[in-house]
DNA sequence: CGTGTAAGGAATTCTGACACG
DNA sequence: CGTGTAAGGAATTCTGACACG
């Protein structure tokens, strides 16, 4: 219901357009994905295939790295991130569940 | 201002994955082109890009094919449509202007 | 007119490896 | 560790043309 659902996170950019709007080299970009920082899915024929999102990402791990930020903290970051966000959104949909308890029964 | 700037209008896709996306066959996405009702830009390779809004175009072509549309038709529709909205965003603009006269150089 | 297809070539992408520092 | 590169192969895309209806 919140969904975008949208454009933003479909992956259908291929590693030589993500190239030219990241700056990067498509060496960067497989390695940052073997890193397991970046997760493209496939075509059915092997090439792979990101999304805005992804893109945005790659940014964002490209400007760590030239800070010196290793690849393995920048993950460890991302779990932790990840963990939070997890959290919250339990947390969320709890209490969403004491409302509907509460008052969601009587709408008739 | 007005401007989503983003993703739904950037040529980004390659062929294959809008042949996925629309189940249009590239021969068919190719003659919309060829006939003028699409235009996708191109990489320094000469690939064709498309955006998610051509692939919203594509599918209403797509169908209005089927319904039996020429794609010349089509075409005059599209060419219709196109001066009707600059014709009301010229219209915007110059209200826009008449009330810039009146009050917006008083502003300070 | 709209689409399929075989043809030949060029651009794209893939993986695994060696190199450097 | 992060990245460059040459290697060989496979998948992708391109154009122009012939075919059918």
């Amino acid at each position: 219901m919140t969904q975008e659902s949208s454009y933003k996170d479909k992956k259908v950019i291929t590693i030589g357009v993500v190239r030219e709007l990241t700056g990067l080299t498509e060496r960067q970009i497989r390695y940052y994905e073997e890193r397991k920082l970046i997760f493209p899915s496939r075509t059915s024929g092997g090439s792979r295939k990101y999304s805005f999102t992804d893109i945005e990402l790659l940014m964002e791990i490209a400007e760590k790295i030239e800070d010196g930020v290793q690849t393995f903290e920048i993950r460890q970051e991302m779990i932790r991130e990840k963990k939070k966000e997890d959290a919250a959104a339990l947390r969320k949909k709890m209490l969403q569940g004491q409302i509907n308890a509460q008052f969601g029964i009587r709408k008739i």
